[in-house]
DNA sequence: TCGTCATTCAATAATTCTATTGAATGACGA
DNA sequence: TCGTCATTCAATAGAATTATTGAATGACGA
């Protein structure tokens, strides 16, 4: 390594970050993992990918100061190393969002431009909840919906949500958040509610936010 | 470019600002940048880079949205594109800061680690100057200077402070700023003033995060 | 102690990124 | 129209990043 001036070197150690943020799947990883640690072999299941990869990616994030591990046994569980990490993926976010029209482009060409895709903010939500106006549904996977939720949130998984839907009331309203703001799965589930003749909208952003933003979170019973 | 789904077409796009921001060199630019917009040749002499370099690194930053271009005759000046990018760049930053123990070793190993580095904040200084307890200094280049500076600051570059210091009461503490807030040269005159037996400390940050926090900004009159 | 299993490491080829060089573009002023 | 100058483009070589494969490590339980 070359000698650095103490500008080069802060600058560099600034990069390692953001080139660690800059990785498509390393950036699910950290979405993932912003619902709750996961071991590196549960992780890999949840995002296709083979084991020895993103064992890799999440050594890069670690070396980055992104992601912290325990070791439990045999496992070893990773998870972020701190809530600065969540702002900073958000503000990356927020960049992209404002700046590439194709992030809008991607959304409104894959689903139904023509619906209103406004979504309902948490202060919203918390309103029409309290005077039982709306059903309020998590989409994530049951694993991640008992790590934490919404409270008086139903955890209907993108799968089950047709069965659902054809045993409840179709003219309530629904809100359906899943794992952040850009998470596809409450695109789609509010696109399925929809098909089906079935009010709904999205959360404004998902449950990692939702417990960043200070509110209530109910977590499943330990057995 | 292969079929994606919508999800991994955002991530994508997610991950083009981060890989934009991971850099050391581009980091360095949008600090810069922050302080006003510069022509590619301009930048390029700021940061001792050949023009074709610069020229490459400024069109990555705008493809990812971070940085915009107009064109001025001969000149295309650069840009940041908004406040999110500032806003995007600290929280990398804090990540760094709160995560890699590298970057305080750097900083505290270049100077001297004896002496008291704990900044001022904004709203300290701004006691401090309304009770005139303090000389505030702007040690960055007289240009950045003119293009906007906390009012009542003085402007002495970093090459200036032995003689400007030899010329002034030793006995008033001095307080340094420059462009961010890692930014060297706040270091480097606080580190100068106090072997020169004058008392000095650094505000916490620099330009344009005061501005960004909404304080007032003085401009240098136009000629 | 040994086998099992989660994780990491090492080696690789393919791809992407980077800095440099020199030529091309495009706008201004003579 | 031509020369000048700021900027961009194109081509290159070198370096870094990535996904894949299979082997090594390290902890548990039998």
């Amino acid at each position: 390594m070359s000698i650095r001036n103490p500008k080069q070197a802060l600058y560099e150690q600034f990069a390692i970050v953001a080139k660690a943020l800059g990785h498509p799947l390393r950036l699910e990883m950290i979405e993932h993992l912003a619902q709750g640690a996961r071991s590196v072999e549960a992780l890999a299941a949840k995002l296709g990918q083979p084991v020895a990869n993103i064992s890799q990616h999440l050594q890069a994030l670690r070396r980055a100061g992104i992601v912290s591990a325990e070791r439990d046994g045999k496992f070893v569980h990773y998870s972020l190393a701190d809530d600065s990490v969540l702002s900073a993926f958000a503000s990356v976010r927020g960049v992209a969002e404002r700046r590439l029209a194709e992030v809008d482009r991607i959304v409104r060409g894959y689903f139904d431009a023509r619906d209103d895709m406004r979504p309902v903010t948490r202060g919203e939500l918390q309103t029409l909840m309290r005077d039982g106006l709306v059903t309020l549904i998590d989409v994530r996977p049951a694993d991640e919906f008992a790590l934490g939720h919404v409270p008086g949130a139903i955890n209907v998984p993108l799968g089950e949500i047709k069965a659902w839907s054809a045993g409840t009331d179709a003219s309530k309203e629904v809100v359906a958040y899943c794992r952040g703001p850009w998470c596809v799965m409450s695109f789609e589930a509010v696109a399925a509610l929809r098909s089906l003749g079935h009010p709904a909208r999205r959360l404004e952003d998902g449950m990692p936010e939702w417990k960043a933003a200070g509110l209530p979170v109910e977590v499943a019973d330990r057995e």
